[in-house]
DNA sequence: ATACTGTGTGCCATCGTTGGCAACCAGATG
DNA sequence: CATCTGGTTGCCAACGATGGCACACAGTAT
């Protein structure tokens, strides 16, 4: 590949010159930045930015770091919501999964120091607190999905309560009075704060909380659909069955679904149903489509790289921000 | 963060030595050895990548471009997969997802030739045709998912025949004559194997192919699902119904679940049904678990990185390696 | 004593780019 | 004609690392 030294010599310039080029400074005659301009069509030149970067240390580079994240189904979103910001800035990501191996991401991190990247994005799986001495205190990071223990670090994460009260209002709001909700036994950011939501609509309109509608899944959750599919038609063989049922996920609905076609039921007109996560390839595709909260995952990957880059007014003040995202209802035909 | 000459003052040695430690060239005392470790440690110090750039002309930096890639839901495992292979040789891996934008494509791969890719790797969502003219002859290139108009670059690419025989052999192997096929109607190489794959199955087991049992869906491949549970519903009404079907990929499958229990018929006792792809979320969650040929994504990704890299006995000859991946069979209990 | 070998170390150029400084030139001003 | 101004250009150092070369200092062979 060419070098500008190359374009300066073809050019009949100095290498200066070719840099004033490039930067666009003033005080280069017209006619040399256009021989300049052609040469460099010709040998088809582009800066090294690795050079560059030594001159002005800026590296242009990003670390994205996940736990499992790009494991996930529904995350492929944050990756590409945080390349496209990048992109806008010129910028280009490195992704790294870690698989949540502690050396691995030492390890990890230390490459992208190696390359010098203006910042690392860490993004998790499931909402839940990390280690901030995981992380070197001389270079800006964003968390996503994750806060840290100290709450020292910037970070995004979904509005768990929030979308738990939405999908429970959005089928109080049909008039269901009986809800069910089956969530995860977990002692986690995202059952205990669906679970929130959850009672907070139910006060809001003025029903009583009852035990018996709320089932928790154990783990391991590799069936999950299946745990599901027994516990919903428990629930459905109750003397006073719900008539919607609040899922904590989407892959859970996909067995609600099934246990409530086993009963003979339909959906929606004898039972509601309201997911979570927006699995599009889950809720768009199963009969009837699937009425659900969506984890905006996209915006925050978006959102990310832009707090990272101290976008406008998103930029830190002392406190670092702790962003808390709405997660809106996708309307379909569950409900 | 330190540089190689404050680890040399401080150590007081001069900055040679130190790059000799770090690069574990022999001639250095093991006393000043330990003292510049010591140092190196202490300083928490990192040799600059880019400034090593400079000198070795080795960026350690992959490029990996994708024109929908990330947003296809089993993909995933194809960036992680190349990402493992990446690591494994300390390299570091660009994502860049064009949206399919000739611009945007453009564009990205002149940010990685400026940031000195050794090599970029081009994955396509669709197994289809690509030019080769979209490709910079100065850096090596491996394309995966896709082959190049005039197969002058190194693809790696699924074995669509081999996965639609194995697929219906699956079904013949379980007695099922009469075998459904919901394909979809497109002249790319994913249809058209799977096609022949259907046939040479059918031929091995000396059965004629019925026209009426294959169906195609068009396009749009939006509400695909939809459309396929009308597809199957129809073939489920003939005269001489299938009782075994092949579909083209897992989503489509759901559909086929619901047009087969709404025609009061069991999975897999009366219609057996096997997928394609492999999307763990839908097959391993859908009741019955679907049997289906899984796209060993993974694996592909790995490989485009070794090729790239010259990893051993996978080295280029003269002609560009055309790479023909199993795709193996993934039985659950929809057969 | 001299030459030779080999270990341990340092100096300096180099990679491609940018930015400070200085120099050149033409035209305007005194 | 000397000085000034401002546009245009070039020289050189610097960024952080590596590698060629040279040199100092042993110990050994002649």
């Amino acid at each position: 590949m060419a070098t500008i030294k190359e374009v300066a010599q073809r050019a009949g310039v100095s290498i200066r010159t070719v840099s004033r080029v490039l930067n666009e400074h003033p005080h280069v005659a017209n006619a040399t930045r256009e021989r300049v301009l052609r040469v460099i069509e010709e040998l088809d030149f582009r800066p090294n930015a690795a050079a560059r970067y030594m001159r002005t240390g800026q590296s242009q580079l990003i670390g994205f770091l996940t736990d499992e994240v790009a494991q996930n189904v529904f995350s492929y979103d944050l990756i590409i919501g945080a390349q496209q910001a990048a992109w806008e800035h010129e910028k280009l990501l490195f992704l790294l999964n870690t698989g949540n191996d502690p050396e691995v991401e030492i390890r990890a991190i230390n490459m992208m120091r190696d390359h010098q990247v203006e910042g690392i994005i860490y993004a998790t799986m499931y909402h839940r607190e990390i280690k901030r001495s995981q992380f070197p205190e001389d270079i800006p990071a964003i968390l996503v999905n994750c806060f840290a223990d100290d709450r020292s670090l910037p970070s995004i994460v979904p509005d768990e309560i929030g979308g738990g009260r939405l999908a429970t209002e959005t089928l109080l709001k049909h008039g269901h009075r009986r809800v069910g909700f089956v969530n995860v036994a977990a002692k986690e950011p995202a059952p205990l704060g669906r679970l929130e939501g959850y009672r907070q609509a139910l006060a809001n309109y003025g029903i009583p909380y009852d035990e018996a509608l709320v089932r928790f899944i154990e783990e391991p959750f590799e069936g999950i659909a299946t745990s599901t599919y027994d516990c919903v038609l428990s629930l459905l063989q109750m003397s006073d069955p719900p008539t919607g049922i609040f899922c904590f996920n989407d892959m859970m609905a996909l067995g609600a679904y099934d246990a409530v076609r086993k009963s003979n039921l339909r959906i929606p007109e004898d039972v509601a149903i309201v997911g979570f996560d927006n699995v599009e390839i889950l809720a768009a595709q199963i009969h009837p489509p699937l009425t659900t909260i969506e984890l905006p995952v996209f915006e925050m990957g978006q959102l990310a790289v832009r707090m990272l880059l101290g976008e406008g007014d998103i930029a830190q003040g002392e406190q670092p921000v702790q962003h808390v995202i709405a997660c809106p209802l996708i309307i379909r035909r569950s409900v």
